[in-house]
RNA sequence: GGAGAGGUGGCCGAGUGGCCUAAGGCGGCGGUUUGCUAAACCGUUGUACGGUUGAAAAGCCGUACCGAGGGUUCGAAUCCCUCCCUCUCCGCCA
């Protein structure tokens, strides 16, 4: 969300961060709207000055005894001016809010400007993929294989794009929740959240999965639901922990002392995914529900950028102990998602698909969510507040690095080597194999 | 699901139609006092918009904001309606 203010001082910045999201400049149309409440404003605001004196004298005639008859007459006749200007400043400031709500957040200087992922920008690799000496499989292969992964019995429940796994693949899915949750408490110096995954609108509309993104979500609402109430008792399913955890400081003020804070969760995540329909339809890379452990750090704004950079470390380190090849992208201004003014997407190599896929992203999106939310902070010996900035990334995604592990580990007999990273997480295992 | 109670400034909390320009307290900030700290005392205290003075910092004036929206009224934190949210007890439930 934008401060009205800014785009009034600089429109041109403004515009021009909507050109690198391949928008039409939108300043004018803003900065109209804008005049157009401020006058009916001043207007509304002289007319209630009229009328509360009015009213003031009309109580002091009474306490005089008189009655004030004059006075009630003339006053009454403002009345239907009032409810007018009332009425237009509301439908104005509506206007502003939902046109406001709408732009996508401006990005940083040193993003990559494009229209799509083919401008993105490789930042850096890390680790060499393993050179095989037979033809890697892909991880649904390997996995119905092992007879631990089951999509059709996932079908014959819940339809589409879901899972069932089993035996040691469903608890190598347990270790690396457990895994990565140690890492980052134990040695980054997270914080463990176990957050509700049911959020209200306004959890939603605060790291701005709403309003433009509702057909990406999956709703409910508890039976018997008032019908006439204005959202009917609905909840969101997360399509990722940042919503809960970022909400978690929505209409407070921190003292910078708290700052930065850093929280992790795993948690279930849930998707529509409306748009994606045939892509990925194989195996577990794109799912209606997954398991992520997800990273938010809320910061003062002269942090966020040396945060982000720390966040992505943090992520990148869970590749290294698990000593998975992958290469760390910055999205360009046309991948970037609606909040993010600057993301580093981390890429898996998976040989059986002998390409990089996203496993990680992490961004940081300013004050953009601060604002929709009101999550403000405060410095001691300091007038007044400010806007916390907000960051998140995935630490990482534990579907897909289940996908990565298979992968990468396989043997030539379709076993699965256990990465040392994860044994103690695994009752000592070495090896997943068959067992029947 | 039943019954009840609530939502007021950074926080707690008073406030049943005009004296609310929201009491009082806590916290914050500034000051006085003081080897230092603490305490005490004095002062101060939000957001948005408009107008105005000023080079600026800032000041002054006005309007709105007491969960949200609508209504009654010359006038609403206060009365009425709808909705949202929270809490308590009972019931059900992992």
């Amino acid at each position: 969300m934008f401060d009205i203010k800014w785009i009034r001082e600089n429109p041109d910045a403004f515009d021009a961060g909507l050109k690198g999201r391949n928008r039409p400049p939108a300043a004018a149309q803003v900065l109209a709207l804008d005049a157009k409440l401020r006058a009916e404003q001043t207007l509304l605001q002289e007319t209630q000055a009229r009328r509360n004196a009015a009213s003031k004298e009309i109580g002091a005639a009474k306490a005089k005894g008189g009655d004030g008859a004059a006075l009630i007459a003339e006053v009454a006749a403002f009345k239907e001016r009032l409810q007018q200007g009332e009425e237009a400043t509301r439908r104005f400031e509506v206007e502003i809010r939902d046109l406001l709500a709408g732009f996508p957040n401006a990005p940083a200087s040193d993003v990559p400007v494009g229209v799509d992922e083919s401008a993105n920008r490789e930042v850096r690799r890390s680790g060499t993929p393993r050179a095989f000496d037979f033809k890697p499989k892909e991880h649904f292969d390997l996995g119905e294989s092992l007879g631990l992964m089951d999509f059709e019995a996932a079908a014959r429940v819940s339809g589409a794009r879901f899972v069932v796994l089993k035996g040691a693949l469903a608890r190598l899915e347990r270790a690396l929740g457990a895994f990565m949750l140690d890492l980052h408490t134990r040695e980054f110096g997270y914080t463990e959240v176990s957050p509700p995954v049911l959020v209200r609108d306004h959890a939603a509309f605060g790291t701005a999965q709403l309003p433009k993104f509702e057909d990406d979500l999956f709703q409910t609402k508890p039976p018997r639901a008032p019908e006439d109430s204005d959202s009917g008792g609905r909840f969101w399913l997360v399509p990722t922990a940042e919503v809960p955890l970022t909400n978690l400081v929505r209409e407070q003020i921190l003292d910078q002392a708290a700052l930065p804070m850093r929280m992790t969760a795993q948690t279930l995540c849930f998707r529509a995914e409306a748009g994606a329909a045939g892509k990925d339809t194989r195996g577990m890379i794109r799912q209606h529900q997954f398991i992520k452990v997800e990273l938010v750090s809320v910061t003062a704004p002269e942090q966020s950028d040396a945060e982000h950079e720390r966040m992505t470390a943090c992520a990148e380190e869970v590749l290294k102990r698990l000593d998975l090849p992958y290469r760390v992208v910055m999205l360009s201004t046309g991948d970037m998602g609606f909040a993010a003014k600057k993301t580093y997407d981390i890429e898996v190599w998976l040989p059986g698909q002998d390409r990089f896929r996203e496993i990680s992203s992490c961004s940081n999106c300013g004050d953009f969510q601060a604002r929709r939310m009101n999550a403000r902070y405060r410095t001691e010996g300091q007038k007044g507040t400010r806007f916390v900035h907000t960051l998140n990334g995935s630490g990482l995604a534990i579907g897909r690095t289940l996908i990565a592990v298979l992968e990468n580990y396989q043997n030539r007999d379709g076993s699965i080597a256990v990465p040392v990273a994860l044994r103690p997480y695994m009752g000592g295992l070495e090896t997943i194999a068959r067992t029947d």
